[in-house]
DNA sequence: AGTACCACCTGACGGC
DNA sequence: TGCCGTCAGGTGGTAC
């Protein structure tokens, strides 16, 4: 699940269940998650303290400590969080759990362990260090033309690299590149200022859009193309059967008629003749 | 600076 | 029913 849109929804979520509440006791089940700290050195910095905000960037969640620490999650391909009360409620693939005073619980929750929890003095240093671009659901079309123009390859891997924008991966990479009728492995030196437009504004849209509707593809507008993006699925503008192509070592899902491959060679074949 | 491939992990699914 | 290959919304490393 996480991208951007999913990430802002885990961010909601604790904003709404998990905050201004004292930690009595850090769990960690599966140590693979914790970086630069020990469980032990986890649970003696956190005991006692509470998360009193969050923000995110690109798809890493921030949760902020009374003292000004951070602690980062990142959710690798299938992470999450949950809010419990019973213990024996606990989720599966619980591999950390935060034991709060008022008896309710934290789950961060990862299936296929390639997500990652690590203490910080500093969030914005940390992006900095990282290199990581700006937050894809705020950046405005200036920067995201400079990003993109600088940028090699295929539009599909631009947008995907989180260096050039945060957040976006290869699901909604998709949604953007199918909103826009802009095929994955267009060369992204080849795009026309219209194009870029369209990607940013997609960009903000898409991810706008779905992190509102808590990032579940039932409840994504009929108009997008993520509930479809299976074997068999049909766009739903044309109802022209989706295709697949590899990019940057991924499945990209999109509609050969809406996203033809040289859109803008037609035109301009259309234009002359 | 690209891309291609491998690695890290677990689970679901289709084919035999 | 069981085994096997393939694939899955991320990232970091390698080599070319």
């Amino acid at each position: 699940m996480p991208e951007l849109p999913d990430v802002e929804h885990f961010r909601n979520y604790v904003d709404a269940n998990a905050l201004h509440k004292p930690i009595e006791a850090v769990d960690v089940h599966n140590d693979y998650v914790l970086e630069d700290v020990s469980p032990e050195q986890l649970g003696r910095q956190l005991k006692g303290r509470s998360f009193e905000r969050t923000s995110r960037h690109g798809k890493n969640l921030f949760l902020e400590l009374d003292n000004s620490q951070f602690l980062r999650m990142h959710f690798g391909m299938t992470g999450g969080v949950s809010v419990f009360h019973e213990l024996n409620e606990e989720p599966d693939y619980t591999r950390v759990r935060f034991d709060f005073a008022d008896g309710d619980h934290l789950s961060f929750l990862d299936l296929r362990m390639f997500g990652a929890i690590q203490l910080l003095d500093d969030a914005q240093k940390y992006v900095a260090q990282q290199h990581l671009g700006p937050d894809a659901m705020s950046v405005n079309l200036k920067t995201f033309r400079d990003r993109i123009a600088a940028k090699r390859g295929s539009v599909k891997a631009a947008l995907m690299d989180q260096e050039a924008i945060a957040g976006i991966g290869n699901v909604y990479s998709d949604e953007i590149l199918f909103q826009s009728r802009i095929h994955p492995s267009a060369d992204v030196q080849k795009l026309s200022e219209e194009d870029i437009r369209k990607l940013h504004s997609n960009t903000v849209k898409v991810l706008k859009t779905a992190a509102e509707r808590e990032a579940d593809p039932e409840k994504l507008p009929r108009t997008y193309l993520i509930p479809h993006r299976e074997k068999g699925g049909l766009c739903p503008r044309c109802k022209t059967e989706l295709a697949t192509v590899k990019a940057v070592g991924r499945t990209a899902w999109y509609c050969p008629r809406c996203q033809p491959k040289q859109h803008q060679a037609k035109k301009k074949l259309a234009r002359r003749s």
